[in-house]
DNA sequence: CGAGCGGTTGAGGCATGTCAAGAGTTGTGG
DNA sequence: CCACAACTCTTGACATGCCTCAACCGCTCG
């Protein structure tokens, strides 16, 4: 292994268990790139060259169609990304864009697919990873189709005060416009319902967040563990998430 | 293995490369059971116990929350479903209801897990199948946040006519209620939407689909292999499918 | 300083959901 | 075999959620 590979990533559950040779493999075909904020590091419908590992700074998924675009995830240190079309050979099914200065590793996907062959216990790491990336995404996909907007703003706001360990205050992890989007709604629209969810039990203060009254603001969200967790707590399904999953696709 | 297992089980790509010794195992360990039309064969939240494979019939798969409810895919024969609840012994995120008379295969999920520690060809496949589900998954999240309601209709139309070998007439293979709810929208904007679509190519008489015009029906649908297929032919993205993937979630 | 961008607010319009009623079909039990 | 109930599908009228367009504010950064 590379002196300088940041310990951190031997830690992730993807790759706790592999043998260390292995992992010595792994990370000496591998590569560690900074790229400025607002970069596209991934086109979607390229072939997937790299399994990605974000070590500081924060990436955009997105979903583009018709020259119509939207947020799917943001990845935080460290996790990692884009590991089923790695698996799959396949081009990625989203884009990808830097969100400020990133650090990022670049892990070929073609070693990836020669290790879980290899090494048992990190193919046993691939299935937890993907089945847990799944099960976000589902339960993504329910809430979008059962929840309107105000209510997926709502438990966005209650699922991030607990993630921030149940403060009643904490700020906003991404930009309204990106939450937007993610929560599949416009920009002036997020905006309204905000205000109007003052009536609610949250007084939003610029990316300030204040809960006024969770027993009020939990009817209206209704918070269920099949849409908003814990499983190990989802990743797709929560946008900047401070204590996230630690893997995306 | 016992002398009675349908043939098409061991066909499918999960189990197709695995120790023919260990697939008798799993066999052994598990039953069919036929169930009438509308039974609800499993309910949202409860523990994950069996692998479910679709022998004759085909299965709605659904998700609820507050009094709501919507449907999330469709499984028809020879086909999985619920692996990846299976493998993370957790709790189903989705409910399941046969659509008809339906002939299931269930398989302990703790033989599952068991048997991808002992066989190194069964996890690959179980890999390849996560990987698939995901984005299956991922695919269908994008048409919903990108497309409206008339585009989703238009390009299921569309796909549906390719899986039926690009005939410009064919019949849906699920009723309309079903396939509003898995398109998130009700079953009155869909009978809406589908007579205002005969003036873009496509005539609907019951439940027959006559495409009277295939280029203004795509310039409309605008399919995209990043969100229609084909990766494998997607599963959850494709409701009733007769040529659709082998596994859902 | 001025351009650019994110955010907010308002006006207006379209898309979609809700409620209600009726036609057609299916399934069931007498 | 028929009558009835239950259900799907359709259609209309209406309400509303959400988007679009536009203007404006405040901030950041060249």
């Amino acid at each position: 292994m590379r002196p300088d590979t940041d310990p951190r990533i031997r830690r992730l559950h993807l790759f706790r268990d592999m043998a260390q040779a292995h992992f010595a493999d792994l990370m000496t075909a591998s590569y560690v790139q900074l790229f400025p904020p607002g970069l596209e590091i991934i086109r979607q419908g390229d072939p997937a060259d790299f399994l990605h590992i974000v070590l500081e700074g924060s990436v955009e998924l997105f979903g583009q169609w018709a020259e119509r675009e939207c947020t799917m995830a943001v990845v935080q240190p460290v996790s990692t990304f884009i590991l089923a079309a790695c698996i799959r050979d396949a081009p990625y099914l989203m884009g990808a864009r830097t969100l400020e200065r990133t650090r990022l590793m670049l892990v070929p996907a073609s070693d990836v697919r020669a290790m879980f062959r290899r090494d048992g216990e990190f193919a046993l790491a691939v299935i937890d990873e993907l089945a847990a990336c799944y099960r976000s995404v589902v339960r993504s996909a329910k809430s979008m189709k059962l929840r309107n907007s105000r209510e997926r703003v709502a438990s966005y706001l209650l699922r991030q005060s607990l993630l921030a360990g149940g403060t009643p205050s904490y700020t906003l992890p991404v930009e309204k416009r990106l939450l937007a989007s993610y929560l599949g709604m416009t920009p002036e629209n997020l905006s309204r319902t905000l205000k109007t969810l003052e009536a609610d039990g949250v007084k939003i203060d610029g990316a300030r967040v204040i809960i006024t009254d969770r027993a009020k603001l939990t009817a209206l969200a209704k918070p269920d563990r099949l849409i908003d967790g814990p499983d190990a707590v989802a990743t797709s399904a929560g946008i900047g998430l401070p204590l996230s999953r630690e893997g995306s696709g």
